[in-house]
DNA sequence: CTGTTAGCGCGTTCAC
DNA sequence: GTGAACGCGCTAACAG
């Protein structure tokens, strides 16, 4: 067994009381009687029981952080971040995946609650769990909103506002997108920022205005790949000669769907991705794509989990645009 | 508050301890003392308290996962099989990433260990808590092995073995290596595997061997960019016609440097990858690379962790060749 | 400044 | 088959 507080007690020949306070760094213990605990505390290896802690205090220093997928390099980046910054803080994190499933996160935020958990920073799936939530914990909801709770996240639709601008800048007109699920908030609202820059230009330049080809599918590489399949199976003159896409994983896997077509980035087809994950930088060619400000991002969730002031309802930070090797002005006008 | 076991009893009308014996669902229950108890659990809505549950029982319902970085795909993967199956055994999964730093892990570790969690999954990065380690909790190793534990990992020998292999096979001979830090003793493996093909073949064909030309870094993108980058800045008389690397990360890192410096893959060098990240099969051309079964890793590990048997010392799973297009013979012999 | 004590919520003896 | 009581390890309130 391992000692506990009333070991160290009796063998410093004091209470447990004391023996507590100078754990908890209390300063009304007496200089020469702490040295005694501290030292006896260090002879015999003891080590706080934080369950004993917890139950008494009825809180635990855990935080439970819940993502759709952690092989998503958007998550996993979140998830080393907020690791750090709760690690540096005294802070554990419980890690559950969802799998975009509505009712594993049901399931998920359940048992983490039952843990008691000092705070929840939640990357949401469905709206349906909102009610209740709040009350249990401390709760901050990234990327995605959910009713009622604290959102971080970046300024989804100007990103796509961004994508199209930039794109309509280089001289393209017959413009693609790949969208996110329809059921996630955050695909609408990206595709919404890139869809009012084309209506813009509708209202500015009605002439070259084209409609956009729009797909719809998951966040991941193989959606990306196939969706753009399915936009790029078409006779050249129809064909886009430029796609956003709501992800980095799309947008490689479009990359991938494109050189299987014998299409060349960015000569054939311009593409801008959204995240700005580490390997946007390193595919062929280097991703142009909406930047992220993900160490913000965790920052601020876990602030906003951890601090003691009242948290603010939404913190939208701005996205921005990374020019890379992914686009060029159409080759075919 | 939440309500307790003592909220319970006292509406039910019963004592604690039956609540308690109908909540371990305990046989020595009367059917409609059972069912009066459920339905007052349900009417008041009772959540049973984990912490005073693990505080008698001296032991949680957590695992913990300490792994070197959590944004490698490798390890994102891993976390995700192993969260997927302890969580439907009903534990939850405490991440902790070591950054590959010593004092890290030991520190990340130790406050793991404060949690008392039913077991551990370590990813080690150091062999220097070793000793004290398997005395406090389940453990075991994954990927690196670190002395007194059970390890799971893939035959990172035969691994290198096997890249090798398939290179020579194809005609090359003019070989380059990337492998991962000199400190961990998997990338000795796989890189002592990789040489030893070399040596059987300066055993078989003298005339045939050429040295290979090995260089030494970390597992990440990077890596595999700026470590290709210097093995491929050489007169083509002398440069490499094929490389192997310790990762896949590192093999898409030289995608990249091959690329910047003009050179095809695979017709002007090949390239064998290490894991079969997702990833691996979606980048241009898709990488030829050595699998590791990562969910067949993760379930040997996790059932070492939990299960109720002795910890067999080691699990080597088999590595396997997936050949896709980034190797081809070479052009110019 | 220090010792004593009462619970935090639960599981588990031990009587009945 | 069920209830009462103890204690897991700890902190905080109260006495002294």
């Amino acid at each position: 067994m391992n000692p506990t507080i009333k070991d160290v007690a009796q063998r410093a020949g004091v209470s447990v009381g004391t023996v507590s306070r100078v754990l908890a760094k209390n300063k009304t213990v007496s200089e020469d009687i702490r040295a005694k605990v501290e030292a006896t505390i260090d002879a015999i290896g003891y080590r706080p029981n934080i369950l004993g802690r917890s139950l008494r205090l009825a809180k635990t220093d855990i935080i439970g952080l819940v993502v759709p997928d952690i092989t998503n390099p958007f998550f996993a980046e979140l998830a080393k971040q907020v690791e750090m910054l709760a690690s540096a803080e005294g802070y554990s994190v419980l890690l559950a995946n969802t799998h975009d499933d509505p009712d594993a996160e049901k399931q998920q935020i359940e048992t983490l609650l039952g843990r008691l958990p000092a705070g929840l920073i939640l990357v949401p799936v469905s709206n349906s769990l909102a009610d209740g939530l709040a009350s249990r914990t401390r709760t901050v909801t990234v990327d995605r909103p959910l009713s009622g709770h604290a959102l971080v996240s970046v300024d989804n639709r100007q990103g796509g506002y961004l994508a199209a601008d930039h794109l309509l800048s280089l001289g393209h007109r017959r413009l693609g997108y790949i969208s996110g699920p329809g059921t996630t908030e955050v695909s609408g609202e990206r595709r919404g920022g890139f869809v009012q820059r084309l209506e813009e230009l509708r209202k500015s330049h009605p002439g070259d205005y084209v409609p956009p080809q729009i797909v719809e599918g998951h966040f991941d590489y193989r959606s990306g790949e196939e969706l753009g399949k399915q936009l790029l199976t078409q006779p050249v003159a129809s064909r886009p000669t430029a796609i956003a896409t709501a992800s980095d994983q799309q947008a490689i896997g479009l990359l991938r769907a494109a050189d299987d077509m014998g299409l060349r980035v960015p000569n054939d087809l311009s593409i801008v991705g959204f995240d700005d994950i580490p390997l946007a930088s390193l595919v062929l060619p280097r991703l142009t794509t909406i930047r992220q400000p993900i160490d913000e991002i965790a920052r601020l969730a876990l602030e906003g989990v951890l601090g003691s002031h009242a948290l603010q309802e939404e913190y939208k930070l701005q996205p921005m645009l990374m020019k890379r090797g992914s686009c060029a002005a159409p080759s075919t006008p």
